[in-house]
DNA sequence: TTCATTTTTTGATAATTGTCAAAAGTAATT
DNA sequence: AATTACTTTTGACAATTATCAAAAAATGAA
């Protein structure tokens, strides 16, 4: 099961339904590393879950590059407010790793919230954990030092520093990429 | 007709029902200026639209209160996040101004959704507004100095200028109070 | 008006972090 | 193994902004 459906119980009946309607809407697609999922200016039809592999959002400002999400197994992947405003991204969305991923589309994801009741509120859900997601980096740009921020984005995604560069780390968390350097050398 | 409402069309029968079924199930409260809406801890349970006055949302951070949202005339009210995952508040709401505002239930308002599908979405679309307003604010606090952080907020609310303290408009931005004032002055 | 409280301003200083430039290290390809 | 490209590190320096402390100004109440 995906962990989109993780609140569904395959023992009820009204539950196995859904998940048969979901299995019957959802594509597998498998990408290469370096290949892109979308270019700013690309229209988000689609949601994707990642079941293998790792993808970087980033955008460009002032000549740089600048990443804002990464999104690993488990989670889901898209350029979310574009994908539920349908406007076009502005962001730039790129495999860092062989990655494969669940694809369902706006138009039977929205079937699906219109069918299934229990349904309906993912949508929502699913932005209210986004903006959570923002709060705390905006919090944490705001208040803590650059120092700071390292140590609370080794907590948490411990894993990505094996698996993303340091530029792209440091652009994350607002800081120059040789700051992060001495940062992780001098401690 | 309310701002939450500009998308319906009273000319249509079916609007206007809903239109009806909204205005059942409102309240108009007013408040006085220095009165608390929730404080750190309170539950959630209505959504306000402020007809006239100002509400500020703050937290305290490191010792200090700090702003994080400021509403005002025909703007949505409440503590977005923990009124849709039905978790108690971080933030204080105040009144800034003597205000009135309109209420409507956590339940009643889900009643709406359920009831019909024209308004089902509302909630998800601002969940997506939120999330807009707060990735701007990143954005800048990101990329942008204090000097062009007072230069945005001054073209976009020049008015709260007015009616908001200096030091409560300086830690909205993420700027000592201090230098927000040399800011002002200097140029 | 006067006193008390709150808000804003000013000055001096220190700390954090960015920028530029170059070197060192790593990886990938021929 | 050698060349090329990319990533990370190091050094020197400058700029932005915070902090602390105190004065000035504004607001509000008695």
């Amino acid at each position: 099961m995906h962990s989109i459906l993780s609140f569904l119980n395959p023992d009820l009946p009204e539950d196995k339904i859904l998940l048969e309607d979901f299995n019957s809407k959802i594509q597998f697609k498998s990408f290469q590393k370096g290949r892109l999922l979308y270019r700013p200016g690309s229209r988000c039809n689609h949601l994707y879950f990642v079941q293998k592999g790792l993808v970087r959002a980033s955008y460009f400002k002032k000549g740089k590059d600048v990443s804002c999400h990464f999104t690993k197994e488990g989670q889901v992947c898209t350029a979310i407010d574009a994908f539920f405003q349908r406007t076009p991204t502005q962001y730039q969305l790129e495999f860092l790793e062989d990655s494969d991923l669940v694809e369902i589309s706006y138009s039977d994801l929205h079937e699906l919230f219109e069918r299934y009741p229990k349904f309906n509120n993912y949508g929502r859900e699913l932005m209210i954990q986004e903006y959570g997601i923002l709060v705390e980096r905006l919090n944490h740009l705001q208040f803590y030092t650059a120092k700071e921020r390292y140590a609370f984005f080794m907590e948490e995604h411990r894993d990505l520093f094996q698996r993303v560069s340091l530029g792209h780390i440091a652009s994350y968390l607002g800081i120059s990429q040789e700051t992060l350097s001495r940062i992780r050398n001098n401690q």
